[in-house]
DNA sequence: CTGAAAGCGCTTACAG
DNA sequence: CTGAAAGCGCTTACAG
């Protein structure tokens, strides 16, 4: 099957290649009936341009890649639709690379650059640890979405999100407000600088504003997935009989501890209260619905879109947003 | 800031345009002290070779398109991540559009094929009603992930799915054999022929082999989503006290539905028996137990490629695999 | 191991 | 309204 050039089309609709292309693009200034007559010969020949070859003189396009790490996360998904949807500056591509949780976004990004031309980078759910200072390298302007990145070794990236450290206090708080004194905790890493870290922080806050101590048996370090938290969960609460309440930082492990929960027996909220963070959709459908901290995921989207913009087309120093979230008590605490 | 081209490293690294490429593309005739030396220039000027020109002249990138109708279901979420594992021919590059669910997938279709030189398209979670006919004038590759297409005016489209027809019938005989006479379907279109159309015949296949009639009051059509399903199912176990199982074309659906039920203080599967289709990850933590349809994600993932690959390849007549499913029945049905 | 030159398929001043 | 020609930034025979 052969493929056409707009060559081919100029000489089979005996015109020239300019003309082809003042058709292919549109312009006013071609005669109805040439229009028609270039128009008919590229049906014909199923003609399609060569985007590279228009890209190449066209004023090069802006890309702006999004890279998102773990694709099976509800919250994170979301996130991503909805930064899809954001207008971008100028009509900048938008590039969605989906990078496994276990991987390393930033050599991945790095990479990226490598092979791409890209103008502006936003990172999805991403981990702050030490290896964000390979970032310091890259001069792009570049924002987190979720994580803040304020007292990170990266001094030139953006960033979106809610306080991370507070909303966790907050939530601990309200467990503890209902009465509740042996919290267990899933959460990550304490280390580092993202969002685990600091809600694992604002735990800590939270007992300390009570002035309890932090349990250390009870802090269960987990993947977030149904599967990993709810196998911890099992683990822990067969262990700890005494625990009446578990923080869980986000929905999907909260789901699963609820789940673990019930094979041991045990009834939410009236046995064990449940807390998430992120607020999916499906917490709002399941048995008991899910308390959670609920992230306002199309303000983040939104704010973290027109930051990337502001930055891309004004430069200026990185900015750093905090956007509200609000911890939801649903059927899953008491 | 300047956008460096190989031009002008061959410049500042004092050797041609030609070797600098070679360098760039990690040719072996270069000596180890020339690639260096080009290497330190293009770090240096923070080079990134421009794609278009390079996609120009290089031999045309085959390019496959995933079509993907709704981006917040899990189940096709998981079906596309699959599908991007799976190793493409030659090295094609793979380009996934998520598309509303209130879009038309085929038009979309087309106007992708006109501004990009696409080899071969997947659609995934495609309606299948009169519009597929407008993919009659494709000549490309193209299948069809979780629907057959047998039977469709496509004469040219392959396909991969289960058999939605006898899977759907069998779902509800394990209703019908567990005793259940009065069961509500949650659907969609009954006409078309895609899953949700072929799996309305499956119900009624159940009914009849067993000499019951199909109350047309209890087949519901709603969207398959959890705010829909949860207000059709408020709707319908209002209305129909004697409704004793359900059947959700979805698993989304049925977790709606669940909750709808637990709103009108019905058990489930005391009161009411739910069944959903797709196997979720999320149903196998929910309480109760989702029972559903599995449907083997990696499998169809796998032969959608496949089948793909060698139609691109070796061309030939449409193909059309069904893969095998199974009712799995959990702790929502009894 | 290295380079000069042609060419990939378009777009875009420029001239008419 | 139309066309001839230069050029976008690379790659790739070809010659050395």
């Amino acid at each position: 099957m052969k493929v056409y050039t707009i060559r081919d089309v100029a000489k089979l609709a005996g015109v020239s290649v300019t003309t082809v292309s003042r058709v292919l693009n549109n312009r006013p200034d071609v005669s109805a009936e040439t229009v028609k007559k270039v128009q008919k010969v590229m049906e014909e020949c199923h003609f399609v341009a060569n985007p590279n070859a228009r890209g190449l003189k066209q004023a090069e396009q802006e890309i702006v890649a999004v890279i998102i790490r773990g694709r099976n996360n509800p919250f994170l998904n979301a996130l991503a639709e909805e930064i899809a949807l954001c207008k971008r500056p100028g009509k900048a591509a938008l590039i969605i690379e989906y990078i496994d949780e276990e991987a390393d976004e930033f050599r991945h990004a790095l990479g990226l650059l490598r092979r791409r031309r890209v103008s502006g980078l936003i990172f999805v759910g991403s981990r702050l640890d030490d290896r964000c200072a390979v970032l310091n390298g890259v001069s792009l302007p570049m924002v987190f979405a979720t994580v803040s990145t304020v007292g990170t070794p990266m001094e030139r990236a953006s960033s979106v999100s809610m306080d991370d450290r507070k909303m966790a206090c907050e939530a601990v708080n309200a467990l503890l407000q209902r009465g509740h004194r042996k919290i267990a905790v899933f959460g990550g890493e304490r280390s580092g600088w993202d969002s685990l870290a600091l809600r694992a922080q604002g735990v800590e806050d939270a007992f300390h504003a009570m002035g309890l101590p932090l349990d250390d048996e009870r802090y269960i370090k987990t993947r977030l997935t149904l599967s990993d938290a709810y196998a911890a969960g099992l683990e822990h609460f067969r262990r700890c009989l005494d625990t009446t309440a578990a923080f869980c930082m986000g929905d999907s492990a909260a789901l699963g501890v609820i789940r673990a929960l019930a094979d041991l027996k045990l009834k939410v909220p009236e046995d064990v209260s449940v807390m998430g963070v992120d607020g999916v959709e499906v917490g709002r459908y399941t048995t008991p619905r899910l308390s959670t901290v609920v992230q306002p995921v199309k303000e983040i989207a939104r704010q973290s879109a027109k930051v990337l913009a502001d930055l891309m087309e004004n430069g200026g120093p990185p900015k750093h947003v905090t956007v509200k979230a609000a911890v939801e008590i649903r059927e899953s605490v008491r």
